[in-house]
DNA sequence: TCTAGAATGAGAATCGTTCTCAGTCATTAG
DNA sequence: CTAATGACTGAGAACGATTCTCATTCTAGA
């Protein structure tokens, strides 16, 4: 994996530095998507807060990233699609975490189609889609 | 519709007030959810922010709103469910608009039975789902 | 080796949101 | 009718997440 996002970055001319390492290393350890405070808790002082903020959004727009909008206003990223497969998301909707599901095939090919439809009927050109569940999770049930 | 909320807040001892009645007017007149920088935009200096602010958490409390996060952090409440019925989200990743979308009875027991279905296979309990669909508005195609 | 462009780190600045507090309003008890 | 109670309001201060600034350091390529 690491090396699909050397060769990714160096398309774009963004170096892969040691700070970007540490903040992919976490993410690719994660359950979910993790916030910049998240980050700076695993990480430490290795990677100050205002460099990861722009470790962040460089690999954002690098699209190596992709941001999730969580409750109270939380951003928190996760590796992007073509890095760890496309999935799904429980919320809970009493601690916020956010953990990530793969739906077996079968059930992916609905909902894409069913995303497909909505576009026809609808002046929307879908590009990507996601199925936010929200529940309880185990710890909060 | 003024009515069902007015009953709601009295069985809740919540008042229902004229800035209140400013918010749901704002909301129930859009196509989609609103932040409270949009509303105050449009309700102006009838309520102030500060109020604003309260007055949305008041009612998301009370069961009359629900809150969506949304792009760059930004919280947009919209009237819940119960009220105007459950749909999903048309989001432009463009401008960061967000449009509601109802799927057809038959669609919409697909996406419930999805999620049910992967309710009973993970430990996590589904209370609610949103199908967020991301791509392009109209305007910004 | 030298240089230009990229990246970094620390702190200041910004922006959305929440809190505080004093004053107002509506409902209920007397 | 009047007072008491509790909810509500408005203005500004406070807060926390994120972004910006700028001087410095690094890196890849000439």
């Amino acid at each position: 994996m690491e090396r699909q996002i050397e060769t990714r970055l160096k398309e774009r001319d963004v170096r892969f530095t040691s700070g970007r390492r540490w903040v992919i290393a976490a993410l690719a350890g994660s359950e979910g998507p993790r916030s910049p405070a998240e980050l700076h808790d695993e990480i430490g002082s290795r990677v100050p807060l205002s460099s990861l903020y722009r470790s962040l959004s460089v690999l954002e727009a690098a699209g190596v990233l992709v941001p999730h909008f969580g409750m109270k206003g939380v951003t928190r990223y996760e590796l992007a699609d073509w890095l760890q497969g496309h999935h799904h998301h429980l919320i809970c909707v009493d601690c916020g975490s956010v953990e990530d599901v793969s739906l077996p095939r079968e059930y992916e090919e609905r909902v894409q189609a069913l995303v497909d439809d909505i576009g026809a009927h609808v002046a929307f050109a879908p590009i990507d889609h996601t199925l936010e569940i929200e529940g309880r999770c185990s710890l909060c049930a």
